[in-house]
DNA sequence: AGCACGCCGACT
DNA sequence: GTCGGCGTGCTC
């Protein structure tokens, strides 16, 4: 026995390790070291904080505990131990790593996915100045003495106050050192302050509620029309016996906030402030008994019977064919067996008009995530994941990272939704993907659900590697809509043109609106005018940054880069030769509704597309205006397409079908497929035949025939061929490697370079580089190149091994230095 | 991701 | 002569 192993058992102990995940995008692990004080406090899954680099500091995610130390270097400490508990599930870490190992970025990448923004910073940190300070200030750096001042000012900071009076984002060394030298307390708590939402509501003031009382003070307010209304209104609504919020009164006496605010003033309305739940019920209410119809029973149990052999069923339901009534009693059998539910749904189809529905279902034991969510709202909803107590997560493609304990069933409707696949920043994951995989962890089912479900998601299921369920019948017998293709260039032969709208469409729409009902028009391009030409000297407007053209937009008057946000004033000169002579080529969201309003002046027109959403409810706010008919036509990029269900639509145009078709994109048909037919979808909802009109240059082209017929096998047919024959998903798999650099003969050098790197090993399956269609974004030159990976010959994690190898060498090489590489797996 | 270190142009 | 531009490399 060598005195060595002597020494080390009588020392019982030995020093503890951690390897920690920080919430960078970096490739290597951190191994630090763990005082003897926390030892106890170390576990997998907490979080600790820790420096890094010179003087910065992070909270960061103990990956493995371990007794080895680096031999290399010595290990810095831990600073402290944040969590009691772990902050994520059981396994979810193993999840991590597939996604990052699966498409080929860090754990830090999925870290910063995974974790609400509350979790990420080392818990609700506040400091306050010490009671007696025990040397002068005078010795205090600058910035420390600004932070001192504001303290007395303030009293209390938040790290992000601190960070906000500094202009800097690290404060942890300031902060350290103030509070070492005795300025500063610091309080660690972990904060779950939950804020209740509280709404306004109002009530007649007593003294007017009686019979004399509102006459007078109708009287009263004979020289404020708007007020009046107001009050009106608000009698009208006490009739329903119901709470009134400001909010209500608001929409309901389409009065403005002044004229309210203006009775509470004079007394005549009382004002009470009432905590609320944040998923407030609307009117819709859903009967909590009711049938199913025939086809629903049979695809009910249909799904259920397939569940027994298949981890994944697909759900094929044209649109209103009572699809969510469906996942609602699966939803509620799973929820029997005490287990959880996930439903996904894409961002822009989380509205109200679905969440509360299910909210006012299943109550309590749902909760809603997506981006819209702050901060504190998503911290608490991971809590209460993470501790089980909630059992049915609603949410966006984020939801899919939460960690769930013991899920049963998972739901993405919109399976082919492509706003799934997350692009910008890594992870650049598929939520429907990785949805499945988690699936399969926790032993849970999964349902997709489409009325257009992806080519891959069929194919799979036509291959029977899913199993599928068809529900072809409308709910209520609701007729599929009829839809009729407008050649422009016959009618414009024929003089039947106004500017963008056919003879055809005008007669459409004036006659819907003779009949009181309501209009959809789809352009799939927001803004006014995308295309500026000179006419006498051939210049485009054109963005400096990017390789692309500005877009003109009315309502800001200002030409936009639809890539990088950059603006500049309207071109009323060509800026190369002076001529007056522009011309606006193309047509957006903006010009159809500015050509509308002169072709018939008396329609009420609303737009629905990114730039009148912006704001927090944007979305929301336009959807109810249109939905409380304050619009006869509502014109919107594909914005409108999504989930929305208006019983007064019946009227649909498409103003420019080609656009979409002819996209350069091997998806382009499926897409334009999909979009057609949802758009089609929302018209004639309820009881009456739907009319759907489709201008285009090309009426013959196979997609609009099959979207006439209503026909997705025959897309699927022809598109599933082409798919084998040009070689892509689903019988190859696509990875995508972006090279970008500021230089443009570098970056086609480097990405030259890189292509013939994985050529070496990757044969013929390499493709590229070529310019992609926009060739620079923010000053970066962009060369693309595309493998094409079979699916039998090669596993693909061999592949992505290979990948790993070449862009090592790939960046050895001094000559590619500064030159950036993405990888996306499986582009969409 | 930050941030320091390091090597070339326009200023007190 | 210095200040500061951002290219490059490292962080346990």
């Amino acid at each position: 026995m060598s005195s060595a192993s002597l020494f080390h058992s009588a020392d019982a102990r030995k020093t503890l390790f951690v390897e920690v995940i920080l919430p960078l995008s970096i490739a290597k692990s951190y191994t630090y070291r763990v005082p003897d004080a926390l030892r106890g406090n170390v576990k997998i899954g907490v979080r600790v904080i820790v420096q890094f680099g010179k003087n910065r500091i992070y909270a960061g995610i103990i990956e493995h505990v371990t007794e080895e130390g680096p031999e290399r270097y010595e290990a810095k400490y831990i600073l402290d131990v944040v969590d009691e508990e772990s902050i994520v599930a059981a396994g979810q870490l193993d999840f991590w790593r597939w996604i990052a190992d699966y498409y080929m970025c860090h754990l830090g990448d999925v870290m910063q996915a995974a974790l609400p923004a509350a979790l990420k910073m080392a818990s609700e940190t506040k400091i306050r100045a010490a009671d007696s300070e025990e040397r002068g200030r005078s010795e205090l750096s600058d910035k420390a003495f600004l932070v001192m001042d504001a303290l007395d000012v303030a009293g209390e900071l938040r790290i992000s106050d601190v960070i906000k009076i500094l202009g800097q984002k690290t404060v942890f060394p300031l902060l350290k050192n103030l509070f070492d030298k005795g300025f500063i307390l610091i309080s660690e708590e972990i904060k779950q302050r939950y804020k209740p939402k509280v709404k306004t509501f109002l009530r007649l003031a007593s003294m007017y509620n009686d019979s004399e009382g509102k006459r007078t003070i109708l009287d009263e307010l004979n020289r404020a029309p708007k007020q009046q209304d107001a009050v009106l209104a608000l009698l009208q609504l006490q009739k329903q016996d119901i709470d009134i919020s400001r909010q209500l009164l608001m929409e309901t006496s389409g009065c403005g906030a002044g004229a309210i605010t203006a009775l509470i003033d004079k007394g005549v309305f009382e004002v009470e402030e009432k905590v609320v739940s944040r998923f407030q019920g609307s009117d819709i209410v859903l009967q909590k008994d009711f049938k199913f119809s025939t086809p629903q029973q049979q695809a009910f149990d249909q799904i259920n019977q397939l569940f027994h052999e298949k981890e994944v069923v697909l759900l094929h339901g044209v649109t209103a064919s009572g699809k969510t009534q469906l996942y609602i009693r699966l939803m509620e059998q799973v929820l029997a067996q005490g287990q959880g539910v996930l439903f996904l749904l894409p961002e822009i189809a989380l509205t109200a008009q679905i969440t509360e529905r299910l909210k006012l279902y299943f109550g309590d034991e749902l909760g809603v995530y997506h981006s819209k969510f702050n901060d504190n709202e998503r911290a608490e909803m991971w809590y209460k994941v993470l501790r089980g107590e909630i059992k049915i997560i609603v949410g966006a493609r984020s939801a899919v990272l939460l960690p769930f304990k013991d899920l049963g069933l998972v739901i993405v409707d919109e399976e082919h939704e492509s706003s799934y696949k997350q692009y910008e920043p890594a992870p650049r994951y598929h939520a429907r993907d990785a949805a499945i995989y988690l699936a399969n962890t926790h032993q849970a089912k999964v349902l997709l659900g489409s009325a257009t479900p992806s080519v891959e998601s069929f194919y799979n299921a036509k291959a029977d590697k899913f199993g599928l369920v068809t529900l072809s019948e409308r709910f209520g017998e609701v007729e599929l809509p009829a839809i009729e293709i407008v050649h422009v260039t016959e009618e414009a032969r024929k003089d039947q043109m106004v500017n963008y709208f056919s003879k055809t469409l005008v007669q459409g729409i004036q006659d819907a609106v003779a009949r009181k009902e309501q209009i959809i028009l789809f352009q799939n391009r927001r803004g006014h005018t995308p295309f500026l030409q000179c006419k006498t000297c051939g210049y485009v407007a054109k963005c400096v940054q990017c390789d692309v053209s500005l877009t003109y937009h009315k309502s800001s008057n200002l030409l936009h880069c639809h890539y990088c946000g950059f603006s500049e004033d309207n071109m009323q000169l060509c800026p190369a030769c002076g001529s007056t002579h522009v011309e606006n080529k193309g047509y957006g969201t903006e010009r159809i509704e500015e050509e509308l309003e002169l072709l018939m002046p008396e329609l009420r027109i609303g737009r629905l597309d990114l730039d009148t959403t912006r704001g927090k409810d944007g979305f929301q706010k336009v959807i109810t205006a249109f939905d409380e008919h304050e619009y006869d036509v509502l014109i919107g990029t594909q914005m409108v397409a999504k989930g929305l269900d208006f019983g007064r639509v019946n009227l649909i145009g498409i103003i420019n079908a080609d656009s979409m078709i002819n996209f350069p994109d091997f998806r382009s048909y499926e897409r334009a497929f999909s979009l057609f037919s949802q758009v089609a979808g929302r018209a004639g909802r309820r009881q009456t035949q739907g009319r759907v009109i489709i201008q285009t240059y090309s009426p013959n082209h196979r997609v609009l025939e099959q979207v006439v017929q209503h026909d997705y096998l025959s897309m699927f047919t022809e598109e599933i061929t082409e798919r084998k024959n040009y070689h892509y998903p689903p019988f190859y798999r696509l990875i995508r490697l972006d090279v970008k650099h500021a230089d443009q003969d570098k970056c086609l050098d480097s990405a030259n370079k890189l292509a013939n790197l994985l050529r070496t090993t990757l044969e013929k399956r390499v493709l590229g580089p070529e310019q992609p269609l926009v060739a620079r974004i923010r000053n970066n030159y962009i060369q693309t190149i595309t493998l094409k990976v079979e699916r039998k010959d090669i596993s693909i994690v061999k592949v992505k091994e290979l990948i790993r190898q070449a862009l090592v060498h790939f960046e050895i090489d001094k000559k590619n230095s500064g030159v950036r590489v993405v990888v996306d797996v499986d582009p969409y």
